[in-house]
DNA sequence: AGTTGTCCGACAGCTTTTCGACAGCTCCCA
DNA sequence: TGGGAGCTGTCGAAAAGCTGTCGGACAACT
């Protein structure tokens, strides 16, 4: 596939930049927009395969921002973000197009997630499932079914999360800072052992049968992988 | 890829003169900057393609400076530093992209891999591997794998910094104060033989099969390279 | 043969990791 | 509205593994 192009609109800098930047790191083109004015003018000028609003800005607001686009002919995707309180309802109602949404504060990894998808059924009336794998272990991120050898997992929703982040990441080693950072939502205190306890967790679940998979690279974090040698 | 150009802030000369010097010695272009106004003015003028940035500043602290550099619209990657107490939560929150950071006082040698990876990983959307080979020994900077002819070997976190380091500088001879110097946190009070200790632990891990690869210079340090004749 | 430099075994202290127990929370259903 | 089930994060203790100090054996150079 080409370069994704995105288009990040959000009044508050640094949340615009996170995305921009997690974006930009998965290999995409990103450019944010920090008014809804801005946001024309860059939809425009660099037609952005996906954007990201959010509902909340200072002049025009996301929904307005949103007419303008639609008035205009684009047909480009959108993935909204909200305040957790207020206008849900509104947003489910415009999410039927195969937009989508999340409530701040998000988990990048999320927000990341939906885009994919979301983009994944603009792409094409045939939209072809995104199955995760390493060794015998699957995941199917349409139907969030875990198998390890055929045999069916229950994971809650945290224990997902993180075993996605190691399976896209793998064979590469994530240190427990960057797992934190990427899986809970951003402004999460935890100085804490949640991403251990969370892996213990999963261990657990995983390899109660057949090897283990996820490695623990002592001083320095974990990594899902088969067993080499 | 063209020369490096890095803008190093930090109030403290002799840290921010050990970053440039340590970069430079690599071939890129460094500049230093001692202060908030200091470092935003170099930002504009020298246009760098990473920084390093202290979050402890005398006027503008270095979030503050951060906020007016990407205010400019300037997207280049940050690798910051801090103080171990503290901010790390603050930090964290603006990491989750693809900047990173490193509490003080870091080894030199894990402040550049860092800027390695941010770089790599900014530089194109397809991120290749990295991969040292020094004969038959390999080193990936990502899955941490280091193999001697295709065998796996399991380093602990000093020994592979050490191995690291080596590597990077084959075929150069290293003295031991060269090594401690860069694997080492500065500051490190160890007047000691721990390099030796590392080398040789390092030695019986590496050189149980084949020939010995890393050499030493009696009286001035070690190398590691495919013994010539 | 003396001197200087290197290697490395043993050990103690420390850091990191693992994981059981538990309490607060949310969500769901009656 | 109350009760229950399941999820998440905190705490703490025990285990595992890593690092540096010491010191004696050994090797290399003069």
């Amino acid at each position: 596939m080409e370069k994704v192009r995105l288009l990040v609109v959000d009044d508050d800098p640094p949340i615009a930049d996170l995305v921009a930047t997690v974006a930009r790191y998965e290999g995409w083109d990103a450019v944010t927009a920090n008014s809804g004015e801005e946001a024309l003018r860059l939809a425009g000028e660099f037609d952005p395969d996906i954007v990201v609003l959010d509902l909340m800005l200072p002049d025009l607001d996301g929904f307005g921002v949103l007419d303008r686009l639609r008035h205009n002919g684009t047909m480009v995707p959108v993935v909204f973000l909200t305040a957790r309180d207020g206008i849900a309802d509104r947003v489910a109602g415009l999410t039927r197009g195969g937009d989508d949404y999340l409530v701040k504060p998000f988990a990048v990894e999320e927000l990341m997630a939906r885009l994919r998808t979301v983009l994944r059924r603009s792409a094409g009336p045939a939209f072809q499932r995104s199955v995760l794998r390493v060794a015998d272990l699957t995941m199917d991120e349409d139907t969030r079914e875990v198998r390890r050898a055929d045999r069916l997992l229950t994971l809650t929703p945290t224990e997902y999360e993180v075993l996605r982040f190691l399976m896209r990441k793998s064979p590469t080693v994530m240190t427990k800072a960057q797992i934190l950072d990427h899986v809970w939502e951003y402004g999460f205190g935890g100085r804490s052992n949640v991403v251990e306890l969370v892996v213990s967790r999963l261990r657990r679940k995983l390899d109660d049968t057949g090897e283990p998979l996820i490695q623990t690279v002592r001083g320095f974090g974990y990594v899902i992988r088969q067993a080499a040698e």
